[in-house]
DNA sequence: AGCACGATTAACT
DNA sequence: GTTAATCGTGCTC
């Protein structure tokens, strides 16, 4: 039996996620996304990271609150590019928000990543987040853009490709049973049934994703 | 050219 | 619970 040795120059790293995991259905692909580690690879190759805690999907221009509904503008035109690249846009006048596109190239869909659990370069994220706690730095959409340093720059990047300054990394599922699930929010003015459909996933207690409460 | 609004946040009462 | 901040975007005139 060969079992090839671990590298023990490299540090330990886990796969990227590739094409494959985004091209689904994306009601599957925001819920496979809780529990995996977002990796904002910056200068110097320092590295900020965590693991996402909530999402949401965003699905065609039927979905009244998804910017599809708009049709194809120079803002929103990653949604209709192929899976796995980043849908980033600004709004409020100051805040960027992070998606990643899903489903097959043409067909309009994204997942939000509302919040992640922060890992690695804390100390780069409060550079940026100001004097809040540490669990405050990631807990929101516009929050975790600002830690990680994600902005209109990355609208449109692949994060398939090897060079990618921002990726994705494989991490077991998380049980089905520990997903919370409810309606998005932010999203007063759009119509129902959009407005109360639960398409929004989160978990309550990143830290026991490493520590075996996963399938 | 003008206008209303927003997949939010922080700071308030 | 409420509200101001702040400006790109898409729409109407």
């Amino acid at each position: 039996m060969e079992r090839p040795a671990r590298q023990s120059k490299r540090p330990r790293m886990g796969r990227r996620l590739q094409r494959e995991f985004f091209a689904r259905p994306t009601l599957e692909v925001a819920q496979d996304l809780l529990g995996k580690r977002l990796v904002r690879v910056e200068e110097e190759g320092r590295l900020v990271t965590g693991l996402i805690t909530e999402t949401e999907a965003y699905i065609t221009g039927e979905d009244l609150a998804c910017h599809a509904k708009a049709g194809r503008t120079r803002r929103n035109q990653a949604l209709w590019g192929p899976p796995g690249v980043a849908y980033v846009y600004f709004t409020y006048g100051m805040h960027w928000l992070l998606n990643f596109v899903t489903e097959k190239d043409g067909f309009p869909a994204a997942v939000l990543i509302r919040a992640v659990w922060p890992e690695r370069g804390i100390d780069l994220m409060a550079q940026r987040r100001g004097k809040v706690g540490e669990r405050r730095l990631t807990d929101g959409p516009a929050k975790l853009c600002q830690a990680f340093a994600i902005d209109g720059r990355l609208d449109g990047r692949d994060l398939c490709q090897p060079d990618s300054p921002l990726y994705l990394e494989w991490r077991p599922r998380i049980q089905r049973r520990l997903i919370q699930r409810g309606p998005r929010i932010g999203i007063n003015s759009v119509p129902e049934p959009w407005k109360s459909i639960p398409w929004r996933f989160w978990i309550d207690f990143a830290p026991d994703l490493d520590r075996g409460e996963m399938e």
